[in-house]
DNA sequence: AATATTTTGCAACAAAGTTGCATTTGTGTA
DNA sequence: TACACAAATGCAACTTTGTTGCAAAATATT
């Protein structure tokens, strides 16, 4: 198991137990981001479908993972790098969504340019999401 | 009618049917993107559930309208205002969420800003989201 | 070890999305 | 205008995805 794994649980007040160490090992694994059907996929019977929905919710309520959004009705959830806290996110990087072999990545050192909006709008939040073809893919 | 309607449609080479009339009126009169659920919801009885994902469907291939993608697992969807052809969108401006009153804005005159990728990824499309307070919610 | 708290699995449900097929509607042509 | 062909629609049945309440199990606290 992932070292760091007892410590980020412990740091957001989380009981320690089987499906969240689980979850956040598959992460860890992984270097990409994972959407809902992936993790229900990988860990067959291993936990209930509704402790998955549970479990990333609360993870993204602490901090511990970030959701990406997505234009097929799937979001992805990534691990935090910086120092996220509850309710309190910082993952201001540009995400990318490969067509070809699906994977979604956190480019960790690309960060999102400011706009310039219209009077008017207050941002909270900034997403930039590419797609295209990978590395992997070409 | 919106006189535009019978035109876009026959520029696309569709038939022209009473759901594609109301769904693409709809998108007209209001100037915000709507999600499936928006639009069920406003249309009541007049056209059946399926009608409206393959009207959906169709629009955006053929470049009528782009989709919006989003965290919340509801996919958004807008006109398009430039030359958007059959499998050639163009809708490289930025999207505003609204968090209070959930209104999706297209920023038509907010361009997307090019971002620098690693070497190796091959962008096909950049969406740029904001969210936060819109103005008529502040 | 005993107790209090939190998390989990299950069941039942609601909502969202898909597919095949018969019927209806629209389009082009005679 | 009427006809024939093609395309779109509605319906039904279904699958997948997401939600909720509650008892049982696991974890944390003393
Ligand atoms: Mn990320
Ligand atoms: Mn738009
Ligand atoms: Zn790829
Ligand atoms: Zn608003």
């Amino acid at each position: 198991m992932h070292p760091r794994i007892i410590d980020t649980l412990k740091r957001s007040q989380l009981s320690v137990t089987d499906s969240r160490k689980k979850i956040l090992e598959l992460f860890l694994q992984r270097k990409a981001a994972l959407a809902h059907a992936d993790i229900e996929q990988h860990s067959g019977d291993e936990f209930d479908r509704v402790t998955i929905y549970r479990t990333l919710q609360t993870f993204v309520e602490k901090g511990i993972l970030h959701t990406i959004p997505s234009a097929d009705n799937s979001v992805r959830y990534a691990l935090c790098k910086d120092a996220c806290t509850e309710g309190h996110h910082h993952d201001n990087h540009v995400h990318f969504m490969c067509d070809v072999c699906g994977t979604t990545y956190c480019l960790d050192h690309v960060t999102v340019p400011a706009v310039q909006l219209p009077a008017g709008y207050q941002v909270h939040q900034l997403d930039l999401v590419a797609s295209g073809t990978c590395i992997k893919c070409q």
